[in-house]
RNA sequence: GCCGGGAUAGCUCAGUCGGUAGAGCGACUGAUUCGUAAUCAGUAGGUCGCAGGUUCGAUUCCUGUUCCCGGCACCA
C-alpha cells in the first residue's frame, strides 16, 4: 500500500513504506536535510525521525523559520535538564517548556544552584550540543513509564503521569543519546547539535511544583535562546537598554521620589515627582468632567462592620490594615466603592437620575505580600482614578462602551497604543448565582463587541463580586501591568442597600460599575517613566524649562525671563550658578529637561532668548514674547 | 508569604584572607565670567542596614531581624 505525501507546492509523491521527515528532506537535498528542524504533518508538528504511515500533506520547517524557534527553545530546556543531571546527580527533573524569549526547566534539588553553577551548567550544555546526540521519540506504556521514573527516583515525573495525564493519552518519551530521557509531548530537533550556540542561562529562581504555594518548592533555571548568535546578541543588548529605563533608577537620577524602610510599599514623592503626578491628575480630572462624573471624597477609615457587609472582610481581611479606637475596629479602606455607595445612599434616587457617576482620586491601602512589592508599580498605599457608575441593567452596555472609548483615548494621549484587553471571568470564590454571572459576563462581551475590539478571556480571574475588563500595559522589560479596569457588579448594591425607584414606584437595586483608567496613579506614573525612558512629553515634564545665563551679567535678565515664563504657567527654573554654559547644558540635558533657555549678554541687550530643545543640538534665537508663546503652546 | 541573592559617604562603586575604610561624581569654600554635554584648587562628609554572638579585637565570621533585588505565589 502506497503512502501519498503532498508537498506544499501541491506535488504528490508516493512511498512504498512509512517514511520519516528526514527521509523526505534527504530525498530533496542534503542541504535541506541539514537545515531541517521539524516537519508539519497535516498541520501538526512532528519530529523528523517519526515515521509517517498515512497519506498526509507535509511541510518541512527549516531551522531559520519562526515556527522552528519554539522547538529549538524547547530543546534547549531538555539539554539544560540533561546537563544538570550529569553535573548534579540526584537532581529530579519536572517540566521545562519554551518561553517568549527562551526556556526554563524546573528542578527538585535540596542545595540551591549558584551563579557559578549556572556557568558550569551552560558549559555542559554546550558540550552536549557538541556531542550531537540523536533525539529519538518512543511511545511507552503508562505503567512502564511510572515504573521507570520511580526506579530512577523521579517522583515528580511519576506523580505527573498518575495525576496529570489521562489513562487514554499517548505517553511519549524522548531520548537524548542512550543514557538520558525525559517524558515530553515534543516535537524535538533530530539531534542536540541542531540546537546551535545562541543560548545563555540568565537566572535561577524559586517556583512551586504545579504552581501551587502549598506544594514543594523547586528551582527554576531560566535561559534565553535564539536561532542564531546575532539575535541573541540583539536581545541581550535590548535587555541592557531596558534596564536603564527602570523607573526606580530613573526616579533616583531625576529626583522624583524615594521609598524607605519605615514605610515599605509606600512612596515619598519629591517635588519633581509630584509635579508629574499633578499633571496626570489634572488631566484625568478633565476626563472626569468631560465624561459626566461628579468628584466626591470618602473617609479613609470606616468601621469594620461595613467591610463585613460588603464581603471584603471575608475575602481580603488578611490583606487589609486595621486600626482601633475606643473599642471600635476600623479598616483602612482598600477600595473606594463602599464609600461611594454611602454617598449614593444618602439620598433617594429615581430611575430618572441614572446613571449617576461618582469619581474620586481615592487613596487606598492594601497589605500586599512583601514579595509582591516592586518600586511604585506594586505598593501598599496607592491612589486610584476610581469611579463608580450606578445605572440600570439596560444602561450597562452603553456605559461600558463609552468607558472603553474614553480609556483608549486617554492611553493614546499618554503615548500608549499597545494595550492588551482581557475579560476576567467568574472565580471559584464568588458571590451571587451563576445566572447573575452569566448576565454580567455577557454584558461585558457585548459592550466590547459593540466597541469593535478584540480581547482574550481569563477564566477564574474575576473579582469576587463580578467579572471585569482589564487593560494591560507592558513595562520596559516586558512585564505586563494592569492599568485600567471596568467591572460589572450586581452584588455590592444589594449588599450595601443601594436603591432607586423605578417607573412603577418600586424600589430596585441599581447595577454598579467599578472603573478606572490609569488604575493606580503610582503604577501609571511608573509605567510612564519607563515608557518614555524618563524623557516625559513636554506637558508631563516636571521641569519644562530651565533658564541658564552664560555670564553673571545676564542674571538679572534671566530672572525676568523666568518670571515671564512662570507667570505664563510654564514649570520653569533658573540656573544662576557660577558654572560654564557647557556644564549647565550637560546637567539639564542629563536631567531630561525639554527646553533649555540660554541667555547671554547679547540676549539681554536684544531682549531675546536662545532655545535648545531636548534631543537636538540646534539653537534658535527669538524674541522673549515669542518664546513665551511657544512654551505655553507646548513648544 | 516562599526560595535565592544583597545592604559600605548624598549618588555610583572599590575594599578589608578579622586590626574601626577609599575613589569618582555631588556638597561646601575660594579663584575663574568662560556662547551650547563636565573650569581649577582646597575642605568637609561614613557607629560599613539593625540587634545579638564568637573573638584581645567584628564593617569582615556566625545567628536573628528589617528592607531591597530576582523568581514563584498573591494582586478586590
Amino acid at each position: 500500500m502506497a503512502i501519498e505525501i503532498t508537498f506544499p507546492d501541491g506535488n504528490v509523491k508516493a512511498f512504498d513504506a512509512p517514511v520519516t521527515g528526514m527521509d523526505i528532506a534527504r530525498g530533496i537535498s542534503p542541504g535541506l536535510a541539514k537545515k531541517a528542524a521539524v516537519i508539519t504533518v497535516d498541520g501538526e508538528q512532528w519530529d523528523l525521525s517519526r515515521p509517517i504511515d498515512r497519506n498526509a500533506a507535509i511541510s518541512i520547517i527549516t531551522r531559520d523559520k519562526p515556527e522552528a524557534l519554539e522547538v529549538i527553545r524547547h530543546d534547549a530546556a531538555h539539554v539544560l535538564a540533561q546537563a544538570v543531571q550529569e553535573l548534579f546527580p540526584g537532581t529530579q527533573i519536572t517540566f521545562g517548556p519554551a518561553t517568549d524569549v527562551g526556556f526554563y526547566y524546573d528542578f527538585a534539588r535540596d542545595t540551591p544552584f549558584t551563579e557559578a553553577d549556572l556557568e558550569a551548567i551552560e558549559q555542559r550544555m554546550r558540550d552536549i550540543v557538541k556531542r550531537d546526540l540523536p533525539i529519538t521519540r518512543e511511545v511507552w506504556a503508562r505503567e512502564a513509564a511510572i515504573a521507570h521514573f520511580e526506579a530512577q527516583g523521579e517522583s515528580f515525573k511519576a506523580e505527573w503521569i498518575r495525576e496529570g495525564i489521562g489513562a487514554d493519552e499517548e505517553l511519549t518519551i524522548y531520548k537524548q543519546g542512550d543514557n538520558w530521557l525525559d517524558m515530553c509531548l515534543g516535537p524535538h530537533l533530530p539531534s542536540t547539535g541542531k540546537l546551535g550556540s545562541a543560548f545563555k542561562l540568565i537566572r535561577v529562581g524559586g517556583v512551586y511544583w504545579r504552581g501551587d504555594a502549598n506544594n514543594a518548592q523547586l528551582q527554576r533555571i531560566y535561559g534565553v535562546c535564539f536561532a542564531n548568535d546575532d539575535e541573541l546578541k540583539a536581545y541581550l543588548k535590548q535587555v541592557e537598554e531596558a534596564e536603564k529605563r527602570d523607573h526606580r533608577k530613573l526616579a533616583k537620577q531625576l529626583d522624583l521620589f524615594h521609598q524607605q524602610e519605615e514605610a515599605p510599599g509606600m512612596v515619598f514623592w519629591h517635588p519633581k515627582g509630584w509635579a508629574i503626578w499633578q499633571a496626570v491628575e489634572q488631566y484625568v480630572r478633565g476626563v472626569y468632567r468631560d465624561s459626566g462624573y461628579q468628584e466626591v471624597r470618602g473617609p479613609q477609615i470606616m468601621d469594620v462592620s461595613l467591610w463585613k457587609k460588603s464581603g471584603h472582610w471575608d475575602n481580603y481581611h488578611e490583606n487589609m490594615f486595621f486600626t482601633e479606637s475606643e473599642k471600635r475596629t476600623y479598616a483602612v479602606k482598600p477600595m473606594n466603592c463602599p464609600g461611594h455607595v454611602q454617598i449614593y445612599n444618602a439620598g433617594l434616587h429615581s430611575y430618572r437620575d441614572l446613571p449617576i457617576r461618582y469619581a474620586e482620586f481615592g487613596g487606598c491601602h492594601r497589605n500586599e505580600p512583601s514579595g509582591a512589592l516592586h518600586g511604585i508599580m506594586r505598593v501598599r498605599a496607592f491612589t486610584q482614578d476610581d469611579g463608580h457608575i450606578f445605572c440600570t441593567e439596560a444602561q450597562v452596555e452603553s456605559e461600558v462602551t463609552a468607558f472603553h472609548r474614553q480609556a483608549m483615548k486617554v492611553y493614546e494621549d499618554f503615548g500608549f497604543t499597545d494595550l492588551s484587553i482581557k475579560i476576567a471571568l467568574r472565580p471559584d470564590k464568588r458571590l451571587g448565582s451563576d445566572a447573575v454571572w452569566d448576565r454580567a459576563e455577557s454584558a461585558l462581551r457585548a459592550a466590547l463587541r459593540a466597541a469593535g475590539v478584540e480581547w482574550t478571556e481569563l477564566p477564574g480571574e474575576g473579582a469576587f463580586y463580578g467579572p471585569k475588563i482589564e487593560y494591560h500595559l507592558k513595562d520596559s522589560i516586558g512585564r505586563a501591568w494592569q492599568v485600567g479596569t471596568m467591572q460589572v457588579d450586581f452584588m455590592m448594591p444589594e449588599r450595601l442597600g443601594a436603591e432607586y425607584v423605578d417607573e412603577q414606584s418600586q424600589r430596585q437595586h441599581p447595577v454598579m460599575l467599578h472603573r478606572a483608567i490609569v488604575g493606580s496613579m503610582e503604577r501609571f506614573i511608573g509605567i510612564l517613566i519607563e515608557h518614555h525612558a524618563g524623557s516625559l512629553p513636554y506637558w508631563l515634564s516636571p521641569v519644562q524649562a530651565v533658564v541658564a545665563p552664560i555670564v553673571s551679567d545676564a542674571d538679572g535678565y534671566a530672572g525676568e525671563v523666568t518670571q515671564a515664563l512662570r507667570q505664563a504657567g510654564v514649570r520653569v527654573q533658573s540656573d544662576l550658578r557660577n558654572e560654564k554654559i557647557n556644564y549647565k547644558i550637560r546637567e539639564h540635558a542629563t536631567q531630561k529637561v525639554p527646553v533649555i533657555v540660554v541667555v547671554g549678554r547679547k540676549e539681554a541687550e536684544e531682549r531675546t532668548v536662545t532655545l535648545r530643545l531636548r534631543g537636538t543640538e540646534q539653537q534658535e534665537t527669538l524674541p522673549l514674547a515669542d518664546a513665551v508663546r511657544r512654551l505655553v503652546d507646548g513648544v
